[in-house]
DNA sequence: ATACTGACACGGG
DNA sequence: CCCCGTGCCAGTA
């Protein structure tokens, strides 16, 4: 599954919202599937699911309390910083060689 | 085969 | 700010 393949291709130190790894897996909108995978098979694969957060930031895991705790404190770990409940996007997002959310949907009408 | 569910994203109220 | 509906793909009953 690509999903994981770009997973971890996220940089130490950045992370990438669900949304953004679809796009990059060539499913844009299927960003479900990019959560499906973590949680189908993160336990048992060397993913750095920790660095997959939400649209704007926001820590989405809310099944597990635990793990939500857990991702925030493996990020700060590698040097993200938070905003309140969120990840100073502005900053950490990885832009994979994507632009800013300014332009973005543009690759989308390739032909 | 169909129906429901799920670590989501985005627009509208 | 929160809640709701829809689109997306794969897995499971």
């Amino acid at each position: 599954m690509k999903v994981y393949g770009t997973v971890r291709r996220i940089p130490m130190g950045k992370v990438a919202t669900y949304g953004q790894i679809a796009r990059l897996a060539g499913k844009p909108g299927a960003a479900r599937m990019v959560g499906w995978a973590m949680s189908s098979s993160s336990p048992r694969n060397p993913v750095p699911w920790h660095r997959v957060v939400g649209a704007g930031g926001r820590i989405i895991i809310s099944k597990a309390l635990t793990y939500s705790e857990m991702q925030r404190q493996l990020l700060q770990r590698e040097g993200v910083q938070f905003r309140g409940d969120r990840v100073r996007m502005d900053e950490f997002q990885w832009k994979a060689g994507l632009e800013p959310k300014s332009s973005r949907k543009k690759k989308l009408s390739k032909r």
